[in-house]
DNA sequence: CACTGTAGCGGACTGACGGTCCGTTTTGTT
DNA sequence: AACAAAACGGACCGTCAGTCCGCTACAGTG
């Protein structure tokens, strides 16, 4: 990798991440704006990311990354209390990064599922699930819980702070945690 | 409201609603391609229905209609049978309209939370569940079950037959119905 | 039926955007 | 210093949602 290409690498994304940061809309941000907000050519950004949807999700990879470096996550305790957290850094993170999580969950032709973390996540919270209750339909409900921290739910409810995520999401979880069929 | 734009109306929807259920991804309908199998002007699709969103809400509205008048839901019974009954229905016209559905949801800037329906079917959900648990965080249950049958979900698990939904759904809803407290 | 004001029509046009292309510049190797 | 290859920049392209305005045909009036 040439020294050129690597300091441009970082200088755009750079520049995008404050771009999103300032927009209210991933719409707000085009290819354009970031290529002349970088002080780099148009050319640059595609060869280095291939697509919009490439630069979103090297942002929000170096994020998360950065995210779940800092603090990670516990791997002891119980199942449900391992996906309560997940979830709720999950949910904190997309606060933080309101419309770069919008964007990426939007960018594979719209739909958060062909993003290549998702797997890994659903994994996780799937194997969770089945851990605490082998008789579970765990893929479901691990694709149910996910859907429950998408950004877009996230903005929406930012701003009707009535309504308590904390406590919504705790009683998501262990409600899902504890079983759905007998009684 | 002249005949000419009342009948233009229908044929317009009705080319729309062909196409959209021909394509495989919301972007391949384009307006011009509507006006184009209408056998009408773009200008008339614009001045009809205001903008791409409003014409996909339209369809999409007249499509629901048409769905819950032929089989209205039961009013008796317990709030989580009808509550999972609701949204079992909401999954199979999801999937029987999937592209229509992406195409709604993504539409208002690619949110479902902006449209109209998206209030009603959350106050209802909301009221089943605190019918059922007066001390539930209920808001943020009905969110969380509204985000569980998005079109993208409904669209990402066709062709993964090995995930079973019904089951799935129904271990979800019958969960977040008992409580999520105690125990 | 003839007349006429106007609601409605059609499709060329605009502006913005994602993505491509290719002549020019920079890098690093010998 | 010389040179091949990698990377650069920004003009360019195709597409799409949405606008504009000259024309058409509907419906109310005498």
């Amino acid at each position: 990798m040439r020294a050129d290409k690597a300091r441009n690498r970082e200088i755009v994304l750079a520049a995008a991440g404050r771009l999103f940061d300032a927009a209210n809309d991933p719409d707000e941000v085009s290819m354009d704006a970031v290529a002349a907000a970088a002080g780099v050519g148009k050319g640059t950004l595609f060869r280095g990311f291939g697509d919009r949807l490439g630069l979103v999700r090297a942002l929000y990879e170096q994020r998360s990354a950065q995210e779940f470096a800092a603090r990670p996550v516990g791997d002891d305790g119980d199942p449900a209390e391992r996906a309560l957290e997940l979830l709720t850094r999950t949910w904190r993170f997309k606060e933080r990064h309101r419309v770069l999580g919008l964007a990426f969950e939007r960018a594979g032709h719209g739909s958060p599922y062909t993003n290549a973390g998702y797997d890994w996540w659903h994994a996780e919270l799937a194997g969770l699930i089945a851990a605490a209750r082998a008789d579970a339909p765990a893929g479901f409900l691990a694709h149910a819980l996910l859907a429950a921290v998408r950004s877009d739910l996230v903005e929406h409810l930012r701003g009707r702070p009535d309504t308590d995520v904390h406590a919504g999401l705790q009683d998501l979880v262990r409600s899902v945690f504890r079983d759905g069929k007998q009684r």
